[in-house]
DNA sequence: CTGTACAGACCATTTGGTCGGTAATATCTT
DNA sequence: AAGATATTACCGACCAAATGGTCTGTACAG
């Protein structure tokens, strides 16, 4: 195999560049017209024909799971990426999570997190199980920084359904912002009878 | 025309009864397999064939969005059905609106609302507007009630995220029931740096 | 000459939509 | 009162287009 080595890198890249386009598309695809995605339109919009398409994924179900899988992971690392150490309340990884999906990046809050975005794909076993998977993952994670769990949980379904709201064009960017940063100032000072006792 | 009278009385009543069965079969394939919805998969669902769905509409996009139509219309209902008019504070309608999403009812988590659920109709420039329309029209209700418009929109995503996890089956009935409680406090209380001034 | 990335014709199935037919019920005619 | 007629609800065979997926062929890197 040491004949194959070489091919297989640049091979490799070449595939990784193009899987790349094809997610994308797939995601973008899916944003407007939801489960109806067909495979002639992933093909079409990530500039690949139909063989091409199915080089890489094997069919329909197996590129809906690498797309949420993706997805999936590109949230994560959004929400890592917006993770602000230096801060010293608890609540880091909710205000990262915060801020990822209200920061206004309409990319962030049209194609990622627990999305509704995804629904429908809900109808399929495999892919419910990915995100399954993701659900709890993201629970943990939420759960590990030491709020109340009922301020996590307000706080984070507010993110999603603004985020939502906006990525439905239902809420402008300057709205959106204002209104993470009030959740923000919720993970610090709780809500309602709900008060964050610090430390 | 007073000879056809009698007959579209009768007639009506069946085909009202059709149509609602057509209607909630509708929603509830569309709640599994979102915008994948096939004509034979309601026509099952709803007890008829495909000669009789097309003989109430007259096509795929008819049906949609008579269904969007009619789940607004429901969720108008329901949320009206939940006002308290007792209420002294104000942000009745908001609360109304709150009880209905996460009082625990899965049809109206699941079903209703600016709901998530329709992603993917928003495609189709037909169903756009109607959705607008009902966004507008929540809009306006919404601020009508004297509050800060930020706690509206935080209160109002919060619970619409929450429906929609709920719906997803990634909150308990329980968990949704304690948000909402909060999230009604909350629209008297107001949310940290934005507190209620009771009029 | 081998293995990989991709193209595009091709095929079986599915899907939206049409159409002719039937049963039921109400109205009109006599 | 009784049949003829009209109108509506609904069925299911049928068709053309779209869709998922297969297969053969080609270009190219090594």
């Amino acid at each position: 195999m040491t004949t194959a080595r070489g091919i297989e890198r640049t091979a490799e890249r070449n595939s990784t560049r193009t899987q790349r386009h094809i997610l994308d598309a797939a995601a973008h695809v899916i944003g407007e017209v939801g489960t109806a995605m067909t495979l002639a339109q992933v093909a079409d919009a990530a500039g690949v024909s139909k063989g091409g398409l199915m080089h890489h994924y094997s069919g329909r179900l197996q590129l809906l799971i690498a797309v949420v899988d993706d997805a999936n992971d590109r949230f994560r690392e959004a929400v890592t990426g917006n993770l602000d150490l230096s801060e010293n309340a608890p609540g880091k990884m909710l205000r990262a999570y915060v801020r990822t999906l209200c920061g206004g990046d309409l990319e962030a809050a049209n194609y990622f997190g627990s999305a509704p975005i995804w629904n429908g794909l809900y109808g399929l076993p495999e892919i419910r199980e990915v995100m399954d998977a993701d659900t709890v993952w993201w629970e943990q994670q939420l759960a590990l920084d030491g709020l109340d769990p009922l301020v996590i949980r307000i706080v984070r379904r507010a993110a999603e359904g603004l985020a939502a709201a906006y990525s439905y064009g239902e809420e402008t960017k300057e709205d959106l912002q204002e209104a993470r940063d009030l959740l923000l100032e919720m993970t610090v000072q709780g809500v309602g009878s709900h008060q964050v006792n610090p430390g």
